[in-house]
Parts: C-alpha cells; sequence; structure tokens
RNA sequence: GAGGCAAUAGCUCAGCGGGAUAGAGCAUCAGAUUGCGGAUCUGAAGGUCGGAGGUUCGAAUCCUCUUUGCCUCACCA
C-alpha cells in the first residue's frame, strides 16, 4: 500500500507538469512528494483522495476542473493504466486501486515471515528508560501506566526497524528507603518475607507504610530516618547491609511483577551505583565555562535565555543532586551503548526538569543531546482523588492483576468455556493483561486517565479482551480448516474473488499496519497502535459476520476468504504484541 | 505571580502535518443466533468541537486573547 500511494502521487506529480506545460502556466509543478494524498471519508469515494485546492490556486482554475483535467490526462499515462483509475469528484481526484493485483500483492507480503515490521526508525540506537521504581515499596498503577508506555514504545520502536536498549533505573537509595529501613528496625523483629508469607516488596511496603505510623507517634522518627541517610553515606557497615538486604527483597518483588505482565529490560541502574557519576562531569563543565560557581560555593547553570531559571548542579557542599545524577547516566550510558537518542518515560511532574537536562547536555557539546525526549504521560486518578499510599488510596499493581484475573476466570466458567480454553489460570491472567494494557495505553499519554476500577475490569466494548476475542476468533476458523473442517480446503485461493467490498476494506486495514508502526512510532505514541489494533479487531468482526468462510458454499471462495483471515490474524497478533496484549488463540 | 499541559456526544476517548456529512466505546432505545465462539453484530438517538476574535477559498485542527482544571517553578526525587 505504501508502495501504491508513491505510486500515484508521482502520477499526480506528472499529470499535474503536463496540465502546466499544457497551459502554458508559468508556474513549477510540485514534486511527488509534496503532493497531498488524503484517505476519503467513505470508502464509495475511493482508495486515495487528492485535494485540488492548492493547484486550483497556483493555476488560477477551479478545483473541480483542475480535477477533471487531470483525470483525463491519467487515462492516457500509460504506468496509470493497470493501477487503477482516477476519477474527478467535485474538488477532488479520487482513485480507485485495481483490486485483484493489489490484492494478491497484500496477501503475499502478508505471508511473508517478518511482516508488519517497518524502516522508518531504521539506523537509530534508542535507549528507552522508564519504570524506574523506589525499592522500597511494590509497583502500583501509575507503574503500570509507565510500564506499558515503556516496553510498547520499545516494541514499536523495534518493529520501524530501531536498535532499542531498555533501561530501568532503580532508585535505591535516600531518604524514602531509609523510612522503610528505620520502621523495619523498629517492628520488625528481624523478619523475613519469607517468615510472613509476603512477596519481597510488599513485605517492604509495608514497612514504608508503618513508618507512617511511626511518625505519628513518634517526633523524632523524621530526623531518626534523615539519621539512616547520613550513616549509609558514612557507609556504616550495619546500615549498608541493612538497605542491600531490604532492596533486594524488594527487586525480587517488583521483578516478580515485571515477569508476569510480560514487561523486561536489557539492563538495570542502580542509584547506590549511579548517584556520583555526574558530579565529574559537571566539575568538567564548570572548567570549560559552561557552568558557573556561587559565591557560595554552589555550581549552578543559567538557563534564563531560554525561559529556564538557573539550575543548581552542586550542592555548595560539593555534592550532587538529582539532576547530577541525570547527567552523569546519560553521559555513562552513552559511552557504554553510543545511542543517538533517548527516551524517558516519567510522568508530566516531571517536565521542567527534563527540559532542563536536556538543555545543561546540549550544552555540554553532546552531538547526541539534541534527540532527547522525555514521553510525559498524565496521572493516574480515581474516583476519589489522587492515588497516595499514606491514605491507602493506592492502587497495588498486584493486586489489581489478580483481581482482573479473577474477574475473566469467572468470566471463563460463565460462558462454560474451561474445556475449550485450556489452563484457565494461564488464560485468565493474559486476558487481565490484555485488559489492563490496552487500558492504559489507548488513551494518548498526555491525558490523565481517571482510573473507574468498574469500567477497567469490564471485557466488552473497547477493550483489550474484544481485540483477544477477536484474535481467538480467527484461529478458530483456522484451526477448524487445519482439522479439515470446511469447503476451503477443496479449493483454491484466488485473489480476484476477494473484490468485495468489505474485503477490500478488511485487507486495506490489514495492509496499513507496517505504515501505523511507523506512525507510532515517529509519534512515540503506542495509543495510535492501540487504536489501529481495535479497528482491524472491529473491522474483522463486521466482515465475517456477512461473509462465511467455512461454510461458504463455493470452494475456491472459501479458500480465499480463508488467506484473507490468516492475514487478519497475522495483523492482530503482530499489533496486540505490539500493544502488549497477549495473543491468545482460545479464551 | 511565571511557565507547561488539557478542554470534542450524558460518560470515557479518537480525529488536530487545515480540506468532502466531526468518529468509536459505554450507557439508552429497537433489532439479529436450525450458520465458522453472542466477550459479537446491525440500526436509532445523542455535538453551537469551553468562549471570543483572527489567518484562509476552507479551521475541531494554525495564531491571539479569555474561562476552567491539572502539573511545575527546591542546594527533594
Amino acid at each position: 500500500m505504501v508502495e501504491a500511494k508513491a505510486a500515484w502521487k508521482a502520477i499526480v506529480a506528472r499529470a499535474l507538469a503536463a496540465y502546466i506545460a499544457e497551459k502554458g502556466a508559468p508556474v513549477e509543478a510540485p514534486a511527488a512528494s509534496a503532493v497531498v494524498l488524503e484517505r476519503p471519508p467513505k470508502p464509495e469515494l475511493g482508495d486515495f483522495g487528492f485535494p485540488m485546492f492548492p493547484y486550483a490556486k497556483l493555476l488560477r482554475a477551479a478545483p473541480p476542473a483542475v480535477a477533471a483535467a487531470l483525470a483525463a490526462l491519467i487515462a492516457k499515462d500509460p504506468e496509470a493504466a493497470g493501477l487503477g483509475e482516477a476519477k474527478a469528484e467535485g474538488p477532488y481526484l479520487n482513485v480507485r486501486l485495481a483490486r485483484a493485483p493489489e490484492t494478491a500483492r497484500i496477501l503475499s507480503a502478508v505471508a511473508k515471515p517478518g511482516w508488519g515490521a517497518s524502516s522508518g526508525q531504521a539506523g537509530h540506537k534508542v535507549l528507552v528508560e522508564f519504570s524506574s521504581p523506589n525499592t522500597n515499596k511494590p509497583l502500583h498503577l501509575g507503574h503500570l501506566r509507565n510500564n506499558a508506555l515503556g516496553e510498547s514504545l520499545s516494541r514499536i520502536l523495534l518493529a520501524a526497524g530501531a536498535e532499542v536498549r531498555k533501561v530501568n533505573h532503580l532508585n535505591d537509595r535516600g531518604i524514602n528507603i531509609c523510612k522503610s529501613m528505620l520502621a523495619y528496625l523498629r517492628y520488625g523483629e528481624g523478619k523475613t518475607p519469607a517468615d510472613e508469607g509476603l512477596k519481597g516488596d510488599h513485605f517492604v511496603g509495608k514497612y514504608y507504610v508503618l513508618y507512617n505510623k511511626l511518625k505519628a507517634e513518634d517526633p523524632n522518627a523524621e530526623a531518626d530516618a534523615q539519621e539512616l541517610v547520613r550513616r549509609w553515606e558514612a557507609g556504616d557497615p550495619e546500615i549498608r547491609a541493612l538497605q542491600e538486604k531490604m532492596n533486594a527483597w524488594t527487586f525480587e518483588g517488583v521483578k516478580a511483577t515485571y515477569a508476569r505482565t510480560g514487561v523486561s529490560f536489557d539492563a538495570y541502574d542502580f542509584e547506590t551505583e549511579t548517584y556520583e557519576q555526574g558530579r565529574a562531569e559537571v566539575l568538567k563543565g564548570l572548567e570549560r565555562g559552561v557552568f558557573f560557581k556561587e559565591e557560595d560555593g554552589s555550581v549552578q547553570i543559567d538557563l534564563e535565555d531560554v525561559g529556564l531559571d538557573k539550575k543548581v548542579l552542586l550542592r555548595k557542599d560539593g555534592t550532587s543532586i538529582y539532576i547530577t545524577q541525570d547527567i552523569g547516566t546519560a553521559i555513562h550510558r552513552h559511552e557504554g551503548w553510543p545511542y543517538d537518542r533517548v527516551v524517558y518515560v516519567v510522568g508530566n511532574e516531571q517536565v521542567y526538569h527534563f527540559k532542563v537536562l536536556f538543555e545543561v547536555l546540549k550544552r555540554l557539546g553532546f552531538d547526541w543531546a539534541n534527540d532527547l525526549h522525555h514521553l510525559s504521560y498524565g496521572m493516574v486518578n480515581l474516583p476519589t482523588g489522587r492515588m497516595k499510599t499514606r491514605e491507602g488510596t493506592i492502587v497495588d499493581a498486584d493486586d489489581l492483576v489478580d483481581a482482573v484475573a479473577e474477574l475473566a476466570a469467572k468470566e471463563i466458567e460463565a460462558k462454560g468455556r474451561e474445556e475449550s480454553a485450556g489452563a484457565v489460570k494461564d488464560i485468565a491472567g493474559k486476558i487481565a493483561l490484555g485488559s489492563l494494557h490496552y487500558f492504559l495505553l489507548h488513551v494518548a499519554p498526555v491525558k490523565d486517565i481517571l482510573y473507574d476500577p468498574a469500567e477497567s475490569l469490564s471485557f466488552t466494548g473497547d477493550t483489550g479482551p474484544y481485540i483477544q476475542y477477536m484474535g481467538a476468533r480467527a484461529s478458530s476458523i483456522l484451526r477448524k480448516h487445519a482439522a479439515g473442517e470446511g469447503n476451503a480446503v477443496k479449493g483454491r485461493a484466488d485473489p480476484a474473488l476477494l473484490a468485495g467490498e468489505a474485503d477490500w476494506e478488511l485487507l486495506k486495514l490489514v495492509a496499513a499496519l507496517p505504515e501505523c508502526v511507523d506512525q507510532a512510532a515517529a509519534a512515540m505514541e503506542p495509543s495510535v497502535m492501540a487504536g489501529y489494533a481495535h479497528d482491524l479487531a472491529a473491522g474483522f468482526s463486521a466482515w465475517y459476520r456477512d461473509n462465511p468462510v467455512l461454510n461458504c458454499p463455493d470452494p475456491n471462495l472459501a479458500a480465499s476468504r480463508l488467506e484473507l483471515v490468516k492475514a487478519v490474524k497475522a495483523g492482530l497478533e503482530k499489533a496486540a504484541g505490539l500493544v502488549c496484549i497477549p495473543f491468545l488463540e482460545t479464551m
């Protein structure tokens, strides 16, 4: 379809040039790449539409007249013959592709291994940093959105031809961890997660919550926690050991959550190992005059000329702060894996931080600093307001996945599909992931999400399970055919038989996948891919209602339709995978 | 106070490199199953695209102002 578009842009450009020459107009014909192609609002109007307004203005002629003239010229163009026909319809020049050859092309392309991939991002080395949790508590709903965005975007970039490295930067030091440690020292009695039968992250998170209780009872709690930070920084072996032990518990728990949700990383950066890396870089920048030293001894940068403020990069006591660390890790990562682009998946409350960070790196003169992106996303709000650990209005990631999986299992039971679904627990878990990931990804990242449990638990309509269901239906047809059922086994597929409107529309949808991959990658918008997956599922659903496959009386038509089902399944499987929705053969 | 982001059907959202009658899902109402899985499909109803100007042959889309909401403006992360 990409090829067809390019071919027709060239045809239209050629016709325009001929028309201009014919009229002797003193204007230049637009290049093929500059020709605007759009999709007509209704399929009856054709496959592509070319608005004539700009050329009408250029030629001082009425748009419909230009359209008519171009249509006549194209009718005589030998290169256009066989590709389709162009027709003037009002101010538009509409093109209807020759279906049989295009259908054959699409079906054979889809059947090739690796179809669905594209090349829009070829040659790029993209580092995607996401998740980046604190190690003092388990993952919550907000992390699920972050993880889904990061994982999905990484898959999309990879499909678009980029080389991708997924990195998780764990915040495993500082005051928050020390709060959990303090509470553990007071209440923990040396227990381990195993002693209480808790997942490590939930175990540590329990003490983080207990810290708030402690703080209410003991006015010295805050100071005591700070004291732990100091002892940790001073290298107190006892505190270091405790921190390592508790971090390991949390890390194991968090990794288990990644594993069950299909999220993975190529590297983990631990803040305990990276937090000092930036200081040397800042000092180097100071020497080169990129930064300046305040009278009080702090190192700063003045960004007021680009609409930002002055920013401290090293405290007056010479220690590093949050942004110093990000400067250092960016540089060190590039030394280890020379990327040309970074995407930081971090909530939108940090837009300012990343503006400053990117500007600092740019001023340090790194050539890779011009392609740094902050994929910022909105809050996940609850009907009751914001999520707050202290107020207990947090939605725990594991609990949520469990709840949705349980609901899915009930749904399978209610439909009496335990037999055909197979391992109910496994399938239910995958439905839960499909449901959650679609819920979190189908909305543009920029939007805040109002997390409505009832809606997120729903499996009907614009949801992940709907997409999974259509994939399962398509799979079911193919499975039965493979088992010898239906008329397709006796027929031969012929692309020319798929010439109906419904076939053609569905086929075009399937063929649009690679373009959609490029679009989603370029815009860094998994929601584009989620929308595509839904459209394809809905398109298939409408189509197969009216177009029997196995029961089609004509064996050749049955076989041809079967090819279309195969293509749809391939498209659904690919698209679903890109938005972290597990594909299901049965459910 | 300054900066950033958002505002589209009752609700949740698409559409925003300007273009042909603004699209889905949920909810509502009316239908569809001796037929490949009804977690489905078909149809109806539902919109001054927050408001006001402007640019343009043409604006939900671009510009300005304005209203409302959220987020930032730490030598916290």
